[in-house]
DNA sequence: CAGTGGTCTAGACCACACG
DNA sequence: GTGTGGTCTAGACCACTGA
């Protein structure tokens, strides 16, 4: 029953020291007397967790996570925003910006017609080096200059637009699902295809309830803590 | 590139009739040219979305998932209550009640000694023959007599003590996790192993706020919506 | 270059459902 | 019993990293 080689790989992985490097995958596998892909299965639910951190070509390392980033979801914040509430260090990695066109269901969500020219924006947020978020926005065009974006963008949009002022936000809503990473979400946050991920599906409304932004956030779950408040009645 | 399988295989299930049988998985493995693995592997974003259902022993079908069980998250209310709003009925199968022990972050949480004697309730949610969600309480002994278990308890703690108006209840605090399916929670759902499930783990408070019941909540992401509206500053 | 993780394959055996 | 999905194995080849 591999029910026990979880278990062996959790007493592994609380012995090791962080940062320890552990056997190759073949060796590993041997040593528990399971095959590879029983091993990988079962290295699955740790790496969520942020407990192993896989590089291909070098090793898989225990990791410590360090402090989780942790929010109340009534509040809409960037990610930065609270990991500098805990004194967290955050980078951005991977940034690519083009115009795209939008799909059928984003542009009727934006209340946007088909041919309207928009801007996609993709990045992957890092904390301690590793990749713990992978964001896509999708704004309409016009609403980013590419001197902003060289200059000022750190990351969120949500920042930048807060900073500049213009346009005034109001909220956003977002829809919460649970989602198997697709091949280039396992690739940007570093986890195996089908991995779990925490996905945030939002739509931004400024002030005057004009939807300006539609986001896919992908979370990598051992490193965010996202809790609500639910009233009876 | 296996990405083809994955398209492949949605044209197939767009083509099929809802309830149709697709080929037996060495069959299809066949006809599409890859191995039995691989086609696993590409089933299981379809699986977790809803559109495919397995049944050991019998074969995969084809599913067209009919109403979403669709939430605000502000607002506390059971499966039961979300699913009667929109007229899709629900049952509850797999009910088991055990007495059990608090472990040592659950007795934490309620703010419990270990040796509290405490009530497990687990129960498998079905929307049309389907399970949808799989709940698992943990409340202090003497919450939940047998007779009421026996009699009233139609699968949500919540609604069983709201009818009965003690203890009265104020909110819960929910932290919101993406998960792989565990071997417990991916036989209670019927998806494989490793599959996502969206995990509410949540915390009901009195109106004297004190913890009344700790739950832990699976869903299955293709049936249900949750959404939550997030304010700017 | 050698060694790593990423992916895929072919085949096996099991537990289960149904006639 | 027969055929299904559930699980595991052994082995292969690839892409990537770093010396």
């Amino acid at each position: 029953m591999s029910k026990d080689i979880h278990n062996r790989l959790e007493e592994i992985i609380a012995v090791a020291e962080p940062g320890e490097r552990l056997l190759s995958e073949p060796k590993l596998a041997e040593q528990l007397g399971v095959s590879r892909a029983t091993l990988r299965e079962a290295m699955r639910t740790f790496e969520t967790q942020g407990l192993l951190r896989r590089r291909q070509g070098v090793g898989t390392f225990v990791v410590r996570p360090t402090r989780v980033i942790e929010s109340g979801l009534e509040v809409l914040e960037s990610i930065e925003t609270l990991a500098d509430r805990i004194g967290l260090s955050v980078t951005m990695g991977e940034l690519q910006i083009s115009k795209c066109r939008l799909d059928n269901a984003t542009a009727k969500l934006m209340q946007l017609s088909l041919d309207t020219e928009a801007i996609c924006v993709s990045r992957v947020i890092l904390a301690e080096g590793r990749p713990v978020a992978y964001l896509v926005d999708t704004l309409p065009g016009g609403y980013l200059s590419s001197e902003e974006m060289a200059n000022e963008f750190t990351g969120s949009v949500l920042d930048l637009m807060l900073k500049r002022g213009t346009p005034l936000l109001e909220s956003a809503r977002s829809e919460i699902k649970a989602v198997a990473a697709k091949p280039d979400v396992s690739r940007a946050l570093n986890i195996q295809r089908g991995d779990s991920v925490l996905l945030f599906e939002s739509l931004l409304f400024t002030l005057e309830g004009l939807p300006i932004d539609y986001s896919l956030s992908y979370f990598l779950p051992g490193y965010f803590k996202f809790h609500v408040v639910r009233r009876v009645g």
